[in-house]
DNA sequence: GCCCAGGCACTCA
DNA sequence: TGAGTGCCTGGG
């Protein structure tokens, strides 16, 4: 339960909930670390601090603001003990990544921002794509605050991005995204794909409606469908998942320092659909964050 | 300078 | 249906 601290901020026990472990396993690209246990982010149109302290997580910022924005945002209705003894029980690899993560929580995020967010990341690398989201909030967004005296804009809304062109779009460096983005947002702001309909949807149809968006492809989609719609069946698979996959569940041998065989992407998701389930997502996100931190199969 | 990164679209067999 | 290739850009 949440307690309200003495003009502290909102009190948080940290029950399967690491500040560090859920920022950095790559779902989000808009915080940023003070320490390792002081962080900001930007969400939802608000700047937010949040601290790692004594067992607990404080949110500096009222009792209402948690309710409304940030309780649902971090996933914290769901039990994550649940989730990871069905987890526990699969395999020793899995219990391994799990117990070395176990602070994971998968995010809702904001179905626009991650669209735009992850087709941007395609062929990019973290820190590259952090950069081009930040740019695109200072150049679209809304000014909602300062963290050390910088100004911190929200990312944009498609009304906000609705007269953007490609050539804007290229000066700001992101390449030959530029015509994808632009797709995504004629489409949005048209009412051809409707983002909030999704979330009604079932996975399969949902990601049906992304796949129109030119330059969203199967990973991109998934990830969408995962970090913003908390679609769970979604297993995005990306290079890192793919190494880890083929290594765990497809190698024979006992050496884990490198994978031999070439696993196709759609062979891994559907093994990951028949054996985790409806738990996949958060499987992904284990693993994944467990092979990039180890560098596992490379 | 060269190579490649958390993909995708397009082409050709 | 699958393999091959080009694409912007920045960092190692």
């Amino acid at each position: 339960m949440a307690e309200h601290g003495k003009n502290i901020g909102v009190i948080v026990p940290a029950t399967y909930f690491d500040l560090k472990q859920t920022f950095d396993c790559g779902q989000c690209f808009r915080y940023r670390a003070l320490d390792d246990n002081t962080y900001y982010v930007i969400a939802k149109g608000k700047l937010l601090r949040l601290q790692q302290k004594d067992n607990n997580i404080i949110f500096f910022c009222s009792e209402e603001e948690y309710l409304s924005h940030w309780k649902e945002y971090f996933d914290l209705d769901r039990d994550y003990g649940e989730v990871q003894n069905v987890l526990l029980n699969k395999d020793e690899k899995l219990k391994r990544a799990i117990n070395e993560y176990p602070g994971i929580r998968i995010l809702k995020q904001e179905p626009w921002e991650m669209l735009i967010s992850f087709i941007i990341s395609q062929s990019k690398q973290i820190p590259h794509i952090k950069q081009l989201i930040e740019r695109i909030s200072q150049t679209f967004g809304t000014m909602i605050g300062t963290i050390d005296n910088e100004p911190c804009y929200s990312f944009p809304t498609p009304y906000e991005m609705k007269d953007v062109t490609e050539d804007m779009m290229r000066q700001l460096k992101v390449g030959y995204r530029a015509p994808y983005i632009v797709d995504a947002i004629n489409k949005v702001n048209s009412g051809q794909l409707d983002l909030n309909e999704l979330f009604s949807l079932p996975y399969q149809e949902a990601k049906k409606a992304l796949l129109q968006i030119k330059g969203v492809g199967d990973k991109v989609a998934d990830c969408v469908l995962l970090f913003a719609y908390g679609k769970h069946e979604a297993f995005p698979t990306d290079v890192w998942v793919k190494r880890v996959m083929t290594l765990y569940y497809f190698d024979n041998a006992d050496d884990e320092s490198v994978s031999s065989s070439n696993v196709s992407i759609e062979r891994i998701k559907q093994f990951a659909n028949e054996y985790f389930g409806e738990l996949s997502g958060f499987a992904q996100q284990y693993l994944f964050h467990y092979a990039r931190m180890n560098k596992t199969g490379k």
